[in-house]
DNA sequence: TTATTTTTCGCAACCTTGTTGCAAATTATT
DNA sequence: AATAATTTGCAACAAGGTTGCGAAAAATAA
């Protein structure tokens, strides 16, 4: 395992502190969207603030991870799937907010049905937020 | 013109006030969405930085507008349509963001398709956040 | 392995954004 | 016009996020 964290960031050409992969291995463990602040929560004892938010912002660029639209406008950032990594982000899936438990999960299995716009409008992505009752909350 | 904005206000239960008038028409004016900085910039001349949260926020309570998720999570909001104001926004329209002219529009007309979430999961909301290039910009 | 270069970290200081309490001013009500 | 109820502006604060820079840690070269 410890081996395998180490390669995501080498793939993507971060170099290996002891912060990222700590930061990196939150994102792995706890399968749903992070807000900076949980992150803070979870190991800004162990490392400055500011770092939280460089590191961060290195896997945004890197594409590891890509943040997600909420309602309430609290940013959360989520693990990219493979595809995500070459400059491209495939973003076109569906996340999901629990009210109750106010996880938030990517939902890439789903399908986003194709949203006819009116005459003019191009659209070059397509961000879905479904809010509700998630299946362990229900 | 000028009336029709009293009556707005009169009619969702907002005291006319110079401040609430003002940014109001900000909003009629402007027939896309704003963000609390537009409006500073706007009208911060003439109220405190205060007033104008503080204003949003009544007009938020009273559905008068909405707030627009986006992917930056800059907070935006937008004028509400009629049927908006009684407690249980209908909210189910696509928000259409230009990333050339980073205007935000609320497109009513076009119809959300229903989306089909994995067993155990219940939708309450769903909000859909198109980018692309506007029918100005093309 | 050691030396050198490059990158990252942590600190402090700062800026932006948003909130709260309270007295003064403005609206609404009578 | 007088009173009651809201709203405003100020100041002060809190949270969230950024920047510059020397110290520390990684990566690279020798």
């Amino acid at each position: 395992m410890e081996a395998s964290i180490d390669d995501i960031l080498k793939k993507n050409q971060l170099s290996v502190t002891s912060s990222r992969k700590k930061i990196l291995e939150l994102f792995l463990v706890n399968n749903g969207a992070l807000s900076h602040g949980d992150i803070e929560k979870k190991a800004a004892s162990k490392f400055d603030r500011v770092t939280v938010y460089r590191t961060l912002q290195a896997f945004l660029e890197k594409g590891v991870i890509h943040n997600i639209p909420t309602a309430d406008n609290s940013i959360r950032y989520a693990l990219c799937k493979d595809d995500c990594s070459e400059g491209h982000h495939h973003d076109n899936h569906v996340h999901f907010i629990c009210n109750n438990c106010s996880s938030t999960i990517c939902l890439d299995n789903v399908i986003i049905p194709s949203i006819k716009l009116p005459k003019g409008y191009t659209s070059t992505q397509v961000e879905v937020v479904v809010s509700g009752v998630c299946k362990e909350c229900k």
